[in-house]
DNA sequence: GTTCATGCAAACCCTTTGCAGCCAT
DNA sequence: ATGGCTGCAAAGGGTTTGCATGAAC
């Protein structure tokens, strides 16, 4: 049995074939980050009737399910990436609109840190740097 | 003459009714941020007959300006306050919708160093921690 | 056979835009 | 006077939802 459907039954959702499709595109390109769009029109390409409207219910299934992640970077159209469990933050080079992800403990160390100054607990948090390339000197 | 006539002239923008009042509620509190709606309520509150769709120009180009930032935390709805000139990030409280500022410098340095190490400028960044009050010990 | 999921189109929310009239300069 | 501004209503983009059909269990 593939993982996919393990994975599926985990969170208490039927195996059907949009989820699976979905899932596996999610999982093709490990740090890929999707939109809803790019992951309807990769299910075009591959001849899957699937309508946008269960590409957003599934991913917000999955996202409930704490399989997926949702990232609001600016530019209005949310993007998505499967949860591999390692914490990361986010730059965006806003020439190319890749996406690098980095992590840094320290920035966490400080962040909790400050929050706790406060007297809050950090629930989540986003960090996002929108970068340019560095001339060459 | 007030200052917020002034700051539009240097901005090349009119003096006109809709962006002195609206300019007015962003200055009437420090630290406080607000959609694009509430200063449309603000407004009608007192009865100055402003449309919403007004409110989202003035704001758009105040950011322009440089005179207004806009952030989008979760939830859709975009939100605005004075550029007072002290850079700071914020932490929104979940449980009552309370946005705090903070600011610092250690986290700032390592970010730069981060994107240098990547071959990359920051241009801009977004840190939002989304917090819980602690619970007493 | 039930229950849950899907496709489609319509609805939604926030934000932007077109246009004719109005106001600051 | 004239060019930029405004209000209104309509359009826009991304996302969500209602409903009848269809698939998973």
């Amino acid at each position: 049995m593939k993982v996919e459907s393990t994975e599926l039954r985990k969170a208490g959702l039927k195996v059907t074939h949009p989820r699976m499709r979905i899932l596996e595109i999610l999982d093709s390109q490990d740090g890929k980050h999707f939109t809803a769009e790019d992951i309807y029109r990769e299910l075009l390409d591959r001849h899957d009737d699937i309508g946008l409207a269960t590409v957003y219910r599934v991913l917000t299934q999955f996202e409930a399910a704490g399989m997926v992640l949702k990232h609001n970077f600016e530019g209005g159209q949310a993007v998505y990436e499967l949860d591999r469990g390692k914490h990361h933050d986010h730059m965006v080079d806003i020439e190319s609109g890749k996406v690098i992800e980095f992590s840094s403990e320290e920035i966490e160390r400080l962040q909790h840190e400050i929050a706790e100054k406060h007297g809050y607990v950090i629930e989540d948090h986003s960090l996002v740097l929108y970068v340019r390339p560095a001339k060459r000197k």
